[in-house]
RNA sequence: GACUCGUUGGUGAAGGGGUUAAACACACCACCCUCUCAAGGUGGCAUUCAUGGGUUCAAAUCCCAUACGAGUCACCA
């Protein structure tokens, strides 16, 4: 028997041969340094931080080469596969704006001349390498039963031994044609795991674009490469595709670094040239004094949803995710404040090379605060309602109801050349302007924060005489001379200096008095500046205002 | 247990043997400005780069050990 026809045996139905598979996926053309990267997600649940980060670095690096990023899922485990998870990824990607030149775009279609770009579509791909690996003799029929398996682990635990099959439990690794045709005719079920050449005490220098060159001992484990549900393992998937999509740079967790040994001997004896590879270190979080990675399941906010519910500008968080990759991002983007995030020139040495970036959380809110601060009254205003729309239906009708009102309101100091800053995420807006719509004015209990001046007459007098004389046509500087004059008539200090210098001699200042009219017309002793809150207001809201008191 | 990587301030980090170097940013503190807040301005915040040894005229930077942290060791990716 021929070791073609005992390779069609161990894999029957396979349409075509490797070679023929070779000449379908030829060589990319592609200018001269040009990156080909890819994102390759399993659909196994919500998008998470990480992942945005990884997919991100993915199409920068290609993009800023003038190469090719693409989507590649890898379903290979079936149970974890999930419903609609290969359109929920492209979505929430998407989202964000990370799009992919090619590769799947739902959960049907793909686009591109390497699909199709669903690994469980293409198993007969994967075969037809596992076949050639069996026809040189590189891989073998395992038979090894899962009770099989736990005995032989046991047996290295108790021992103290490398866990895996090598050496000597490699058991099926030498049985003949015959023995094996004879064993599949019986009915036993089956793997197939690579012969690996290797030898655990052959060291092997292994290199990454991100934390440099590194010895590694030899891969020695008989890998599996074909599941006994006849689905490949991602290691022999990883090998075929990225080969056969030609692949020049794989970008991906740095949990994969201790697998790059049996990458790269799986590259060798398929005969490929090898990508190159770059880890990038998990986002990590101080949870209780212990750094660990974000995890899915514990850390809700290493769902990117939780920080669009918070309502963290998309911008922003790709902003800060830049700073994550490059640490120089920063120090770039303050050299060009115009700058967009797909001018600058991302560098695999930039990245961390060390085991974790801390999630930053007040540095993502201070990234937003500015990114916030920069927008116009009318993005403000239309990325508020659009927050709105999602998550405040009282604040989206007010702003539906009232929409050049609030761009005034949004306005206030935003014209100035370093624009007020007081909004990290759409969610405090509310917070910050409620007192200026009458609806929720009047809607509560008003929690009036008098500071010095609490003595009711005093705080009736001083507003009386203010309602007196102030004009909404007043100017910035003539309204503050009127409140200054105000000082002079009730007592009370109009000079700060003057103040400061000899208190006794008066009842108070301009602060007390200004405060005054800020709690009478807010409730709040804190606010972005009073003479466009008041003209805003108009003088008969204020008045009622006062009137309340 | 084995293998690998890492360890610079509260945080992200720059710097990879030497002219005065521990940059920058966030956070924090103080002061200034100021009608409040935000912003802005000025200054402070690691006499020292996990620890212990070495190499060197010279080390955060190179070497070795130790400690600690992270990741991986599946018919999961």
């Amino acid at each position: 028997m021929t070791n073609k026809e005992y390779a069609d045996i161990l894999l029957p139905g396979v349409k075509h041969t490797w070679e023929e598979y070779e000449k379908m996926y030829p060589e990319r053309d592609l200018p001269e340094g040009a990156m080909v990267t890819r994102y390759a997600p399993s659909p196994t649940g919500f998008v998470h931080i990480g992942a945005l980060l990884t997919s991100f670095i993915d199409g920068r690096f290609a993009k800023q080469t003038g190469g090719i990023c693409y989507l590649r899922i890898e379903d290979t485990d079936q149970e974890r596969s999930i419903e609609n998870g290969v359109s929920s990824i492209i979505n929430s990607l998407n989202e964000f704006g990370i799009t992919f030149d090619e590769g799947q775009v739902s959960e049907t279609e793909y686009k591109g001349n390497y699909g199709p770009y669903i690994q469980t579509e293409r198993g007969d791909i994967y075969k037809a390498y596992a076949k050639k690996l069996i026809e040189e003799d590189k891989a073998y029929a395992s038979f090894l039963s899962k009770e099989e398996l736990e005995k032989i682990r046991e047996e290295q635990m108790k021992s103290k031994q490398r866990l895996g099959i090598y050496g000597r439990y490699a058991k099926d690794r030498n049985l003949s044609k015959e023995e094996t045709i004879a064993r599949i005719n019986n009915g036993e079920s089956y793997i197939i795991r690579i012969k690996s050449p290797g030898s655990f005490f052959n060291k092997i220098k292994v290199n990454d674009l991100i934390k440099g060159t590194m010895e590694m001992p030899e891969n020695d484990i008989d890998e599996v490469i074909i599941k006994s549900d006849g689905i490949p393992t991602y290691h022999f998937a990883h090998a075929i595709d990225d080969h056969l999509m030609h692949t020049t740079h794989v970008i991906r967790g740095d949990e994969w670094l201790s697998s790059l040994p049996k990458h790269l001997q799986l590259f060798e004896i398929l005969g490929f040239k090898a990508p190159k590879y770059a880890h990038i270190a998990p986002l990590t979080k101080n949870d209780n004094g212990t750094i660990r990675k974000l995890s899915k399941r514990k850390d809700p906010e290493a769902a990117v949803s939780y920080f669009t519910e918070d309502g963290v500008p998309k911008e922003a968080i790709m902003l800060y995710l830049a700073t994550v990759a490059n640490s120089n991002f920063e120090g770039w983007l303050d050299q060009n404040p115009n700058g967009s995030i797909d001018d600058f020139k991302f560098d695999f040495k930039k990245c961390s090379a060390s085991s974790g970036s801390l999630f930053d959380l007040p540095k993502l809110y201070n990234i937003s605060k500015n990114y916030i601060s920069r927008l116009t009254k009318d993005e403000v205003y239309d990325r508020t309602l659009e927050y709105a729309t999602k998550y405040d239906e009282e604040l989206k009708e007010l702003l539906l109801k009232y929409p050049d009102y609030s761009k005034e309101i949004f306005n206030i100091e935003r014209q100035q050349k370093k624009p007020r800053k007081d909004y990290e995420k759409f969610s405090d807006v509310k917070g910050q302007i409620w007192y200026m719509f009458d609806e929720l004015f009047n809607k509560e209990d008003k929690n009036y924060e008098w500071q010095s001046i609490t003595d009711k007459e005093e705080i009736k007098n001083i507003l009386d005489n203010y309602i007196e004389i102030y004009s909404e046509s007043d100017d910035k500087e003539t309204w503050f001379n009127k409140i200054k004059e105000l000082c002079d008539k009730l007592g009370y200090a109009s000079d700060m200096k003057a103040y400061k210098e000899n208190p006794d001699n008066f009842k108070g200042s301009v602060a007390d008095i200004s405060t005054v009219i800020r709690v009478a017309t807010t409730t709040k002793s804190q606010t972005p500046d009073l003479y466009e809150i008041l003209r805003i207001l108009g003088k008969e809201r204020v008045k009622e205002r006062f009137n309340l008191l």
